[in-house]
DNA sequence: GCTCACAGTAAGAATTATTCTTATTTGCAT
DNA sequence: ATGCAAATAAGAATAATTCTTACTGTGAGC
């Protein structure tokens, strides 16, 4: 681990492979891209198109929302961010592409991402096999977080 | 198994079952409940509202897209029926209540169901249970289905 | 079986999330 | 530096869902 190590240099790296990415995509890069990648880059908590915009705003004040949620279809299209299916209305969305899955917080909505290496060399049930082709496959906890948890708590005395 | 069984018996069943959770639960029995319901648990492929509606349209002219969407989200509050976590705008629905996964094709957007007892059964990675409580996990997995592969394959052909 | 209170429904308006249209701006190849 | 296709901002439009309100029907009590 080199000296100059910071808590950024793997979000400095992923903005470099973004880059070339969209050099190669022959997908411009715009300030609205380059910001908006990085916000969801650097979140961890599955922001949606209106909280990312919001979050941008304090920067890019005349940044349109109807951009965010277009620049984040072409990034999807581009296999550069995922859309998180969740059972809201609003969608999420991630940078991280790595294989992992997910903790959702019923209660106050947030979204965590694990890792599971055993599952993830598990084999299917052979019987799913013959349905198609497979593409991947995910795991996602619902539950109530410590937090949430905390707060009922708190209610209940009440 | 008795000489009286037909397909429908389950269906029977479990519109008895549904008719004495909504007499517990202070639920008024209107035809549109019944049949709404009806028309959920029969089907296998996680309708949509609106999929629900014009397939009760047939019989029921006058239902209104409201109460679908009204009643399911009142099932939904007595645990009668599941909303199911997708990517797309419209929600699913399903009265499948025993535990079980999902195949879904990206491509058609059929949602199937299956069962794997040993994923089940199978502890959670040591690291998440300090996370919260945890309600339930489900595994969703995502590929093309048997039908657009070979509908893919036929236009490649073209 | 009849009546009545009130929960539930239909219809259309309203709201929310997302996408489209169009005039203007900007990245970047030349 | 110039030109032009691609991208953006703003506001209109659309899609999915929910709300408002006047009317209807369920089922408890007689
Ligand atoms: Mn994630
Ligand atoms: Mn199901
Ligand atoms: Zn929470
Ligand atoms: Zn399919």
């Amino acid at each position: 681990m080199s000296e100059n190590f910071t808590p950024d240099s793997s979000l400095q790296q992923q903005m470099e492979t973004f880059e070339e990415t969209c050099r190669t995509a022959d997908l411009k890069l715009t300030h609205q891209r380059l910001e908006i990648y990085r916000e969801l880059a650097k979140a961890t908590d599955h922001p949606s198109a209106e909280m990312l915009h919001k979050r941008l705003q304090k920067t890019m004040p005349t940044l349109s929302l109807d951009t965010v949620y277009r620049t984040l279809t072409t990034f999807e299209q581009h296999h550069l961010v995922k859309k998180v299916q969740t059972v809201d209305s609003q969608a999420r969305f991630e940078a991280q592409m790595v294989q992992h899955h997910h903790l959702i917080c019923d209660s106050c909505k947030e979204i965590m991402d694990f890792h599971w290496n055993s599952f993830d060399s598990t084999p299917l049930p052979a019987d799913i096999r013959q349905w198609g082709t497979i593409r991947n496959k995910n795991v996602t906890i619902h539950g109530t977080c410590q937090k949430c948890q905390a707060l009922k708590k708190v209610k209940k005395r009440t």
